[in-house]
DNA sequence: GTAATTGCAAATCATTTGCTTCGTA
DNA sequence: TACGAAGCAAATGATTTGCAATTAC
């Protein structure tokens, strides 16, 4: 998976191979992860101007934990006591969090532990390695 | 904080300075966090054998809330439901996580981020700063 | 004695699951 | 038409909070 999955239909069509079908509440979930820069929780998705219908918490839930375990989103822990999540096609990000009002920020840096993580891959043995890395701290206007 | 607090007279004491009191639940916490090599839940810690009365999970939540406002211990995300504690105490610790079984092992590493953290302390304003480090995978009895 | 702690019970909140009905392929 | 998807409601599970009874200092 590539940037050019940065789009609905081509991810639609990946669902498709997945074997779902194609619902409005699919294209509108995916066409929020695709519109939104940030990682997003699953009420977010729900309520988003780009989710155009609306629908039960549970379908929502029911998609994107499809959508996680065929690798399509990442999902995210953070701090918060909701779930995050992405899409795999964008570039992996790490984050800048504030532990004041909550606000993320995604980091424009090279991924700092690529390198690391091949080790690791090969020192563990551990298959489909992944990292998440995640900076928390206060920011300047919560002092 | 440094290593040498890692015994619970040295803890207590700093729990003293909060205007925490020396209470049983207290100090079982706190034997639980200084015994365990790995970050524990809360349903962990009253479970575990070094806790050794029985009290109310809102108790053990209110002590570990406390420890983490004042920056004893250290709250991590991790993917599970539960959240994680551990002792700001210990040096700080990067993880290596199997999605199957769940399995948390503590990565033997320098850490890689040291340096970049600075700079993106520098680079945003962002006040105590720190991170989070997770690697995530299959480990090899998991496949 | 007084303020912090506990225990117990109830309220939240984000999932997670069961089941019946609906709609896409 | 058949099978995955959606709606609705109920079950979980981990906090989180209110309040009266205790207990440490």
């Amino acid at each position: 998976m590539a940037k050019d999955d940065l789009n609905i239909s081509s991810l639609l069509s990946t669902c498709r191979e997945i074997g779902m079908r194609k619902t409005k509440a699919l294209v509108s979930t995916l066409r929020v992860l695709v519109s939104t820069e940030q990682p997003v929780t699953l009420q977010q998705i729900a309520e988003s101007p780009d989710f155009d219908i609306s629908c039960d918490p549970a379908t929502v839930y029911r998609l994107v934990t499809k959508l996680v375990e065929n690798r399509v989103v990442r999902r995210i822990g953070f701090h918060s006591r909701a779930a995050h999540y992405c899409l795999r096609a964008r570039y992996h990000q790490d984050y800048l969090i504030c532990r004041g009002c909550g606000s993320v920020e995604v980091l424009e840096i090279a991924c700092p532990v690529e390198h690391l993580e091949a080790q690791i891959a090969k020192d563990s043995g551990f298959a489909d390695l992944e990292h998440e890395l995640e900076f928390y701290g206060r920011c300047t206007a919560c002092n």
